[in-house]
DNA sequence: CCCTGTTATATCGTGACGATATATCGAATT
DNA sequence: AATTCGATATATCGTCACGATATAACAGGG
């Protein structure tokens, strides 16, 4: 059995499904509008994912328009996939889990886009990893950029320049939403 | 022989050996400065890039260190790779021609960091065409906002604004780009 | 009743790269 | 002077991810 790495996938496949059954087309068209902006998500990718996702249980088949017959011939049939309760248990754990390259892009704009069903203490956790994360970034940039100045080519600076100043905003807009989500913490526990 | 894809790892090698011989560890490092933002660039990649481009004649081997012997043996060799007359045509004909997927992320940011290399003309074409792909992002992002906006989830909500708050601005500074470049070309054409 | 575009599933080859091995050197640390 | 340790440096291998592609059914405009 072909075992497959990313659990950013698994993830954005399961959160996808959460909200109700979908075949392999239109739920590849969801995914994208959660991810898009930073993932492709072909279909050599997607469908050994659902296979394999469904072997282990997490996804319940529901092919009535191709009921045993010609599979693999006919296009159109619809497969439906849903989420079983072990599928819904495993989504719980990799929301909650924190996996190895948990604040890389990929994964960090697939949990984010999946918060409305995170706990609301694993979404501070969230914000703040990938905080941290992209304090560090700004630290390189920053230390490359002084220790450059004069002797580095200028496009290469006014990359760099350009580049400072968008991790900056992200940085920013972090500290908003982690703002936010702390007020909505300590007013839940009152 | 394995004939390798990117185009882009080609010129990010053959655009940083431009200033000089390097061997392959300082040689990464310096082609990170540039791309790192974007791209990274393990050795795995590295290695058999700049094998095939000495096979392809465009990298000459100045390896006095480990002369004839042991070979793949003795690490700290220190094996200078330097750029040919034909690794200068290839360069610039990379630089002037446009490639396939010219304007993703990767393909363009290595350009960018080319700038010094590279003709007046071409640049403007290069900053253009990044300009254009840059809108058509931004109009299908919008349509989806619009076209979503109260039935889609909050939080894909909140990332797709602060998405499309990125892009605006990475157009804007195109557009400020673009104008001192087309500024330039006119005060030369005097 | 074509023709074109969209919906839909599926697979295959291969290129890219993470992980890892190996080894040397310089500079602290003891 | 011995020893540790991190940085320097080259190299390869297995495998995963995905681009490209095939197939075909359907909708609807002309």
């Amino acid at each position: 059995m072909a075992t497959r790495k990313s659990q950013t996938l698994d993830l954005a496949i399961l959160g996808t499904l959460k909200e109700g059954e979908l075949h392999g087309y239109e739920l590849r068209k969801r995914a994208l509008s959660l991810i898009g902006q930073v993932r492709s998500l072909s279909y050599g990718s997607l469908y050994p994912a659902l296979r394999e996702l469904t072997e282990r249980g997490y996804l319940e088949v529901d092919d009535r328009a191709a009921l045993g017959i010609r599979r693999g011939a006919n296009p159109r049939a619809r497969i439906a996939y849903s989420l079983t309760s072990a599928g819904k248990e495993h989504l719980n754990s990799l929301l909650a889990e924190s996996g190895p390259k948990e604040w890389e892009d990929d994964s960090f704009v697939v949990r984010f886009a999946l918060f409305s069903q995170t706990d609301l203490r694993v979404r501070v956790r969230i914000l703040e990893g990938r905080h941290t994360r992209l304090v560090e970034r700004l630290e390189t940039i920053r230390e490359s950029l002084s220790r450059g100045r004069e002797r580095m080519d200028t496009w290469t600076l006014e990359l760099q320049r350009h580049g400072e100043e968008a991790v900056e905003r992200e940085v920013r807009w972090l500290n908003e939403l982690i703002d936010n989500a702390k007020t909505e913490e300590k007013e839940m526990n009152k």
